[in-house]
DNA sequence: GCCGTTTTCGGCCCGACTGTTTTCAGTCG
């Protein structure tokens, strides 16, 4: 990706230490600036070099701001920054991790008592010096030394692949709880954001109390870190649950709010505000005969409050599905009756990328096509490795390999009682010239599915990678550009490049954009895919199934899909086995 | 520091929980 990312970690650094230094209001600034940077679709070095006036076009983003974004891209530092950090030397991304620390209590136990890293935090706990501390105590320290160990553990955010499953325990569970009437899991794990923080759950129930108790008596509980009639947290499996219980009759206004994001309900409430009403986990009520809006949370007729699509109705926006609420014009859409009809798993026809034991996938191809059928597919790409780097134990495909297994394959079709359609392709490495290696051409033109793949250079120094990626989906023989960036979620970042510029490619040479689908991918991801989307790219949902198991992986990529606004029209497995074809030839 | 005017200043989303207070600040979401 672009340094959109850098830039905004940049920005909440000194949003850290503005507030570590009680500056006001600076630091939502910089964090609401920081957060728009992340998310904009152009990289942020090329609106530099634009220049200042198209970086302020994002928003949240004026003078003072852009200029501090244009000193890091041409410097590689922001002055303002580095002084900061030299009046505050704090590792303020190890400490804040601490739960319950943030960056004013970092701010005074520097100052009070010179705490700059996280083994300073614990000595000064194990010490007592911080209970000494006006403000805080004995307790505040206990809880310091209760959470720096985890802090030292997970300082990521988890795999939504690996959170997913765990919110999924938690619902059935409290599906058996007494007197609760209704359960949803709500936050970024409804979004399906590619990572989650942690898991959020919504109980409508009038028993609050007994419901929170139920959650921390449950035997998955490690930990109970508080429990309230409204609010109650705990840990599962290192992490952390957040259970709210609500009214059931204000269900709706609560699930919308808890679903986030943050960006999107600050819009939806300022839409409200535009149009005399009030929106908040409460419901939807019109103010417009109230003197003060402000002075309560029910306050004003109700106009909505049981169900999340009335919720958005009362707003006069028809109902908004989870994965465009990310404050990416899904808003202003869904007031003007323009949302996407977004795709569903029902539109996957089939998969265009699983691997075999002829390279490094677990199973047969018999074993790959009759799961493929059994999960419902009505064709599957066999598209083992080509020989190249970044294939484990040199186990990729020689040419005479790749001419070998299309006899293997035309035996499996027959052998296996099997209805689906197969396609042999092969995934291939993209050099870091953007070249294929080490397939030749003739086999290549006699294959029915090239996809091209980085594998190797995807250091993050190797600086942007935009005209290696558009030369691989401008070759000739390329079908689909393979897990494009390169990720590995939480082990290895995306590569560098500008979305829009290769969409753009990509639609003009008729080549395909993977979504993969392994939740340790999903790559690309929503903001990317978007950009496809908008510049008219066909985009593939690939599994990269290296087992039968991992069909279900589709799941993940189709509502990653979803994130990016696609339509069954742009996904090329929404085609059936001709519409495939079509595309290919 | 940004933004949108009832446009060059005044307000900035807002509520629950905790721990430390004795009316609130900080954190979190």
């Amino acid at each position: 990706m672009s340094r959109n990312a850098e830039v905004a970690r940049e920005l909440e650094a000194l949003a850290d230490l503005y507030e570590a230094q009680g500056v006001e209001y600076k630091p939502q600034m910089y964090r609401r600036a920081a957060s728009n940077v992340r998310d904009y679709p152009e990289a942020i070095e090329d609106l530099v070099e634009e220049g200042q006036d198209a970086v302020e076009e994002i928003d949240a983003v004026g003078d003072a701001i852009a200029s501090k974004i244009v000193e890091y891209i041409e410097t590689g530092e922001i002055e303002k920054l580095e002084q900061l950090r030299e009046e505050l030397p704090i590792d303020m991304d190890e400490i804040t991790s601490v739960e319950g620390v943030g960056p004013k209590t970092a701010g005074r136990l520097y100052e009070s008592l010179g705490i700059e890293t996280l083994d300073d935090l614990q000595e000064a706990a194990e010490n007592h010096e911080i209970q000494e501390l006006e403000g805080f105590g004995e307790k505040t320290e206990q809880n310091i030394l209760d959470h720096i160990g985890f802090a030292r553990e997970a300082q990521k955010r988890s795999r939504l692949g690996d959170g997913r499953p765990l919110a999924e325990d938690v619902e059935d569970f409290l599906e058996t709880v007494d007197d609760v009437e209704c359960v949803q899991v709500a936050g970024s794990t409804r979004r399906w954001r590619p990572t989650i923080g942690d898991i959020d759950v919504l109980v409508g129930s009038t028993a609050g109390e007994a419901v929170g108790e139920a959650l921390t008596n449950w035997e998955r509980a490690s930990e109970t870190i508080e429990v309230g009639a409204t609010k109650t947290s705990i840990r599962m499996d290192r992490l952390r649950v957040d259970l709210r219980v609500v009214d059931p009759e204000e269900f709706g206004a609560a699930i919308q709010y808890f679903t986030g994001s943050k960006d999107h309900n600050i819009t939806l409430r300022n839409l409200a505000i535009d149009q005399g009403k009030k929106i908040n986990e409460y419901g939807v009520f019109d103010v417009s005969a109230v003197d003060d809006p402000q002075s309560g949370q029910r306050v004003g007729d109700r106009l909505a409050g049981e169900r999340e699509d009335e919720v958005y109705d009362a707003l006069g926006c028809d109902w908004i599905p989870p994965e465009l609420r990310e404050d990416r014009g899904e808003v202003e859409a869904a007031a003007t009756g323009d949302l996407p009809d977004l795709i569903g798993m029902g539109d996957v026809h089939g998969d265009l990328h699983t691997h075999t034991d002829w390279s490094d996938g677990d199973e047969t191809i018999a074993a790959m096509l009759e799961g493929a059928a059994k999960f419902g597919h009505d064709y599957v790409c066999i598209s083992d490795h080509g020989e190249g780097p970044g294939v484990f134990g040199d186990n990729g495909l020689s040419d005479d390999d790749i001419r070998d297994q299309r006899d293997e394959i035309e035996a499996a079709r027959d052998e296996v009682d099997a209805d689906v359609e197969v396609f042999h392709g092969i995934e291939t490495n993209v050099t870091e010239d953007g070249e294929l290696a080490d397939v030749s051409e003739d086999v290549l033109e006699e294959l029915d599915v090239v996809i091209a793949s980085p594998h190797s250079a995807l250091g993050v120094d190797a600086g942007d990678q935009t005209d290696r990626l558009v030369a691989a989906v401008e070759h000739d023989l390329v079908d689909v550009l393979g897990h494009p960036s390169g990720r590995l979620i939480n082990e290895r970042p995306a590569m560098e490049f500008d979305a829009t510029e290769l969409a753009e490619a990509a639609a003009d040479a008729g080549t395909a954009l993977e979504v993969n689908s392994n939740p340790a991918r999903l790559d690309l991801w929503g903001a990317a895919v978007k950009a496809g989307v908008e510049a008219g790219a066909t985009i593939a949902i690939n599994t990269d199934a290296h087992s039968t198991g991992e069909f279900g992986f589709v799941e993940y990529g189709v509502h990653t899909a979803r994130r990016g606004w696609c339509e069954p029209a742009d996904v090329l497995n929404a085609r059936d086995a001709d519409g495939v074809r079509d595309f290919l030839d």
